[in-house]
RNA sequence: GGAAAGAUGCCAGAGUGGUUGAAUGGAACAGUCUCGAAAACUGUCUUACUCGCAAGGGUAACGAGGGUUCGAAUCCCUCUCUUUCCGCCA
């Protein structure tokens, strides 16, 4: 969420940047605003309220101590309004605290000054475009057909398992993922990546951290008895390693594989077909914790390190920064990565590269020392480097071949061979 | 699933009602010593909110929430979590 004292300096700047997410609740700010004020006016009289009452505590000791106990009884009476005047004064305070939170909550992050204006996708602004977009006749095959022409996923036996959107993965189809996974984890390594291997479901804490909840819970899939969610991303578990943490040294680097679970309640059509959108996946995702005054320069080493991966796949790629309206809630920057998919004759969405600068860690309290010694918040970052269904898919339509699909040089020291036939 | 114990500062660990935000030890940081380092010695060392131009005040926090009391880390209640043993099990 955002920082109150932030609202409190920038209010103008911020009302206008907000209006860029096409966020229209404005009044909340002011109103955060009044209460803020209210906030640290009864603050200040319970605290000079709870002085009063702790002097007199005092006093009461010393009296007993020197065994004037009639004094001390009269004392104890000078204390009884005082504390019923703090205890109303406390509940103001908790009330007031939760409605700030509640407001804060709701309202999404600050968007970068460079972040286009825009509702819908189409607004989004191509930033780069690297790689030729093959030209196949007729007869390229979408990534579900040659799936099934060469054995590598089925997805009814993932209805039949589990559900609709779980794939099985086989024989080269599944080799394939682990070749990608460790490919990816290797090149993270090699970047300056810790690599780490964190749980797969995550308490209410954590996914709170991070954004999901309470607005997203929609999203997730949710272990009832347990409370606990099933991550749509590692960087939920991740990002939570710092929580309530001050970091020495900055910035932090950690690299996760791990399966991601989406409910994508809602979807449907020529999104759905195939790889193109499952309940669940693998991905490798990259985490940075920043120093503020570096963490654009973090995040276009993100998106360089991102671009290294595809070239390496050598698939055809574009760059886009997100309008406001296609921005997450909790993004202050976000590019996106589509890769194109020949047979479908459409760009995919591999990678969303985002800078969240102290919209997560202000939930977190994941803080830094500045030079003066003085806390700060920190700035997050993260990254898919890569979501592996929409890889695959363009892997297997952009490769294909009449003899079979050709697998990158880079990658096949992973798979251990070169061509699916 | 059954039983027991526990939750205190960066870590370990004292502390059962009154200058205890918290002993002691370790770690860390700074300094003295040293060519340098180690050792030794000295000092520093929680965070959040709030008032103040500042210097510096005030308040809160010993798992969380409530209660008793003039006063609670210390007593009472509820909840959460952790550890250990047994059972089951990759």
């Amino acid at each position: 969420m955002l920082e109150i004292a932030n609202i409190r300096n920038n209010a103008a700047e911020v009302k206008q940047r907000l209006a860029v997410k096409n966020f229209n609740e404005l009044n909340l700010i002011d109103e955060v605003l009044s209460l803020d004020e209210n906030r640290r006016k009864i603050q200040k009289q319970l605290d000079d309220n709870l002085n009063k009452q702790n002097v007199i505590a005092k006093e009461i000791g010393e009296l007993f101590k020197q065994g004037k106990k009639e004094d001390a009884d009269k004392r104890k009476n000078d204390s009884a309004s005082l504390k019923e005047e703090s205890k109303q004064l406390d509940t103001e305070l908790s009330k007031i605290e939760e409605d700030i939170k509640n407001i804060l909550v709701r309202v999404p992050n600050t968007p970068n000054s460079i972040v286009p204006k825009g509702k819908t996708p189409e607004e989004n602004e191509v930033v780069k475009q690297w790689g030729d977009i093959p030209l196949f006749h007729e007869t390229a095959q979408a990534h579900w057909d040659l799936a099934k022409k060469y054995q590598l996923f089925d997805l009814d036996l993932g209805v039949k398992i589990t559900g609709a959107g779980f794939p099985v993965y086989k024989g080269k189809g599944a080799k394939l993922q682990r070749a990608l996974i460790s490919f990816f984890l290797d090149k993270a390594i090699e970047a300056g990546y810790l690599e780490v291997i964190p749980p797969h479901m995550v308490n209410e804490a954590s996914a709170f951290g991070t954004g999901q909840l309470p607005d997203k819970e929609g999203q997730m899939y949710h272990i009832g008895l347990d409370k606990f969610y099933m991550i749509p991303t590692a960087e939920v578990p991740v990002t939570n390693i710092l929580r309530d943490e001050i970091v020495d040294s900055l910035p932090v680097k950690f690299a996760a594989y791990s399966p991601c679970f989406r409910r994508e309640a809602g979807s449907y059509g020529k999104d759905v077909r195939g790889l193109n959108r499952v309940h669940q996946f693998d991905k490798v995702e990259i985490v940075q914790i920043a120093h503020p005054d570096k963490s654009y320069a973090v995040l276009d080493e993100m998106i360089s390190h991102v671009e290294s991966l595809l070239q390496q796949l050598e698939l055809p790629y574009r760059i886009l920064r997100l309008c406001g309206g296609d921005m997450s809630f909790s993004s202050a920057l976000t590019y996106d990565f589509e890769v194109f998919s020949a047979a479908q004759k459409r760009w995919l969405e591999v990678s969303s590269v985002s800078n969240f600068e102290t919209y997560q860690s202000n939930r977190m309290k994941i803080r830094f020392r500045d030079e003066n010694k003085k806390t700060r918040l920190v700035h997050t970052l993260n990254g898919s480097a890569l979501a592996l269904p929409r890889i695959v898919a363009s892997l297997l339509e952009n490769h294909q071949s009449p003899d079979g699909i050709n697998i990158p040089l880079a990658l096949q020291a992973y798979t251990g061979f070169d061509k699916i036939v």
